[in-house]
DNA sequence: TCAAGTATGGCTAAATTCAGCCGTATCAGA
DNA sequence: TCTGATACGGCTGAATTTAGCCATACTTGA
């Protein structure tokens, strides 16, 4: 068996017959919707990705970046000039996802004051 | 260290500044959306449910009905007849939901012919 | 009594994701 | 030449989620 980047093959069917589905397919992923929100707002270079989500990995958002080129998300041009340059910027795909996104990110606040407690509590004691 | 049913007490911290973190929050997990649109369909009981969405262990069902119960999205309701009768039922938090579930189930289905085939891609052989 | 339905959870291991260390390469400036 | 900036990925192990076997307890009907 031989992987590429870390990449893990899957061994379980993926779960597609819903479209919500889909949509968690694609940002399912402890950094993505971030790293979506924050190339749609102009940022787009990966040191300042990372300057920006200082508590990820570096290792990680790369591995994030990938899917979400991969997902047809992002797409990641590189200047090849001298120092080399990179920038990410959303396809037509991922501006659609903008919307979607907000929707649910004002449900989570809109609803923040009931779901936080809940969600902190997660009984770890007996 | 005491676990109660299999839970796992968080051992890194959980992200919630943003509301979709939240919605992340409640909505990840195999069976969680499925079991909410059961669930808001009318499908109200344990075996029931089972029945709909075979391809899911009980056991993991019963897990994710316990943590969708723990936060506030579903009711459960024991009827404490013989033989014993359970059913469930979205609270109000959960009935808010479900419109975000359909935003996000719509942008899926309206890609899906792009997405499908970039998900199962997912290059598994060099 | 035996099977089959209801409901539930302990336990172990597999699958998957994430954290973090370290190494590579190139280039600019002190 | 040393430092620091850009960019990237191999590797290991921890954390987390899921799969699946098996056991419990109760009740109804054959």
């Amino acid at each position: 068996m031989t992987y590429i980047c870390t990449m893990y093959e899957k061994k379980l069917p993926v779960q597609l017959e819903c479209g919500l589905h889909l949509f968690l397919e694609v940002t399912s992923g402890k950094w993505k919707v971030d790293l979506i929100w924050c190339i749609h707002s102009g940022i787009k270079r990966p040191a300042e990705l990372h300057r920006r989500l200082p508590k990820a990995s570096r290792r990680l958002l790369n591995t994030q970046l990938k899917q979400l080129t991969d997902h047809g998300i992002i797409i990641k041009t590189i200047f090849e000039q001298r120092p080399q340059k990179v920038e990410y910027q959303l396809t037509a795909l991922g501006d659609t996802l903008i919307p979607a996104i907000e929707t649910t990110a004002r449900w989570g606040e809109a609803h923040r004051h009931i779901l936080e407690p809940l969600i902190l509590k997660q009984s770890p004691s007996i």
